[in-house]
RNA sequence: GGCUCCGUGGCCAAGUGGCUAAGGCAGCGGAUUGCAAAUCCGCCAUCACCGGUUCGAAUCCGGUCGGAGCCUCCA
């Protein structure tokens, strides 16, 4: 039984879809304004692994995921750099797509816009208006908040506390704390013809038209960034139940944040944004940190290779604050060599690829036999547990620990065994079943579905050389000259090249 | 001020009532190696602090200290 935290209940709940068999995940995207940052991957990555796992267990799932291209940021980035607002949010949006791609999120279904869901945006607001949740005044159209028992139901808060002073249009609002679903636009900004004059949607009021369009009045899942449940998804979740009379999702889930580490804040949070009026030496040392952390997502992805930044993301709980630094992404790319070493020694022992075995679609039974070897059975509880971490709300930081003893318990199969010595074909059978697991169970993670192309100096005359290298090491240490054999070897250090003599042969690496 | 959340070994990080507190990085010892590298084996924590509940708590309750997020645009 899978387990989920659910913000509204503030505990795990047995998952159980509304429609048996069939699960809708709607996750809130990016206002495309500004090239991503790291932490704008944070909820795709995990909501994609979320999506895998939920396939894996005989779901049928659809991810949605919005793309906001017209909002006030959105105007002003437009004003400023003398560019069209769709210009901008071209551009941004294939930013987020290659980033997305860099990092293996291919799981989403729907990827709707704002500006493309006009008809359904006005009609939802009309439908409020209709039955009394809404009012226009001038041009604008509010939510009434007052008109909702159940306001504030997710953030935790009443309508009287929930929102401060209102902003500009205060004065038109019937209470501080209703929110705009349709705002007038002046004259040079972007607008949309509707029944109230031309403008432009409030921000809260595309989800909701857009979640029903797609995935209907009530679905499984909603996430998002923990800094959206207010006001963003208490004004969705308000919007449509008062719209459709019943529940809009089962369980609301939020990833938590990232922080830039040795500074306070969230990566690309407001105060990344301020001016900063006090420069005392500890906030230039933040800046410093930030500026790795906050910038260019696709420099990171550059230097680090876009499968070391998901594992990164994924050994931490998906609730948890992550700390981002430069070191924790370092120390994720030195834990990731012992799969791939594992995968070479696979292949050296099989003469199979581990990247051509096909990933199992569907979690299937494993019904305990008691013929199996022990090591079968090892392998077999690891799974589970892996399994169990899974089920446990999504327990992605638990999980990748049962990978790692994967790794472990094959590689002493092999040592105990001496297959490089020799390999007989039940030993070949036994060593693909155990590899295969961890195919099918890093799959999930979404990791090792390509060979990590990180690897420099991989070129033809490259290889040539270091067979060369290679030989004439051999002869040497065949003939005792150690001397020679290590002036190779550590001429080869320096250049950055590993030299590694194994029981059936010397290999090499760059790195 | 209101509302959430967190504090586990040198660092990162699972575990949230009961066998010897996962796993990774770093370190140390051993096997292996001509020496290394890789791999394997072993070692390294009583869970911020105080008090309470309980046969039994890192895990529940209260308090203290420290940290984070939201209350304003935000993944």
């Amino acid at each position: 039984m899978i387990r989920v935290y659910n913000t509204l209940s503030k505990q795990k709940e047995d998952f159980q879809p509304l429609e048996e068999g069939k699960v809708g995940i709607y996750l809130c995207g990016p206002t495309v304004y500004d090239k991503s940052h790291i932490g704008h991957m944070v909820g795709p990555i995990i909501f994609d692994t979320i999506k895998r796992y939920l396939t894996y267990s005989g779901y049928e799932v659809t991810l949605v995921v919005n793309i906001t291209d017209v909002d006030d940021k959105l105007i002003m980035k437009s004003r400023e750099r003398g560019i069209p607002m769709d210009a901008i949010a071209e551009e941004m949006t294939d930013d987020y797509l290659s980033n997305l791609a860099s990092l293996g999120v291919d799981q989403i279904d729907h990827m709707p816009k704002a500006t493309e869901s006009m008809g359904e945006i006005i009609q939802f607001t009309q439908d409020l208006i209709d039955k009394g949740f809404a009012y226009a005044v001038d041009g604008d159209v509010f939510f009434d908040v007052n008109a909702d028992q159940d306001y504030g139901k997710l953030s935790n808060r009443t309508a009287a506390a929930a929102q401060g002073e209102g902003g500009e249009a205060a004065s038109r609002k019937k209470s501080a704390s209703d929110f705009a679903l349709w705002k007038s636009a002046k004259d040079d900004e972007p607008s949309w013809d509707s029944p109230w004059g031309k403008g432009r949607p409030g921000w809260h009021i595309e989800c909701s038209a857009m979640s029903r369009r797609i995935l209907g009045e009530s679905f499984e899942i909603h996430g998002g960034g923990l800094d959206l449940v207010f006001p963003h998804h208490e004004n969705e979740l308000a919007q449509s139940e008062c719209c459709h009379g019943k529940p809009l999702v089962k369980y609301w889930m939020h990833n938590g944040l990232m922080r830039a580490g040795g500074a306070s804040g969230k990566v690309g949070g407001r105060s990344d944004r301020q001016d900063d009026d006090s420069e005392t030496q500890a906030t230039v040392e933040t800046k410093i940190s930030r500026s790795k952390g906050a910038g260019g997502l696709a420099d990171l992805i550059e230097t680090h290779g876009g499968e070391r930044i998901r594992f990164f993301l994924l050994r931490t709980h998906y609730r948890s604050t992550i700390v981002f630094s430069e070191e924790g992404l370092q120390e994720a790319g030195t834990a990731l060599e012992s799969f791939y070493r594992l995968f070479e020694r696979y292949k050296r022992l099989t003469g199979n690829c581990f990247y051509d075995l096909t990933p199992a679609p569907l979690r299937e039974d494993h019904s305990e036999s008691n013929n199996d070897s022990e090591f079968v059975q090892q392998i077999n509880a690891h799974r589970q547990s892996y399994l169990n971490h899974m089920d446990d709300d999504f327990n992605t930081g638990g999980a990748t620990s049962d990978l790692f003893d994967l790794v472990r318990t094959i590689n002493r199969f092999a040592d105990q065994n001496d297959l490089e010595q020799s390999c007989s074909d039940e030993q070949q059978v036994a060593l693909t079943a155990a590899v295969k697991t961890l195919r099918n169970l890093s799959a999930i993670l979404g990791i090792f579905s390509a060979p990590s192309v990180d690897s420099a100096g991989s070129d033809e005359l490259t290889g040539q050389l270091m067979e060369l290298m290679i030989a004439l090491r051999a002869e040497a240490r065949a003939n005792k000259n150690f001397e020679i054999a290590d002036r190779i070897r550590d001429g080869l250090s320096e250049l950055g090249i590993t030299i590694e003599d194994r029981k059936d042969g010397t290999g090499w690496r760059v790195g």
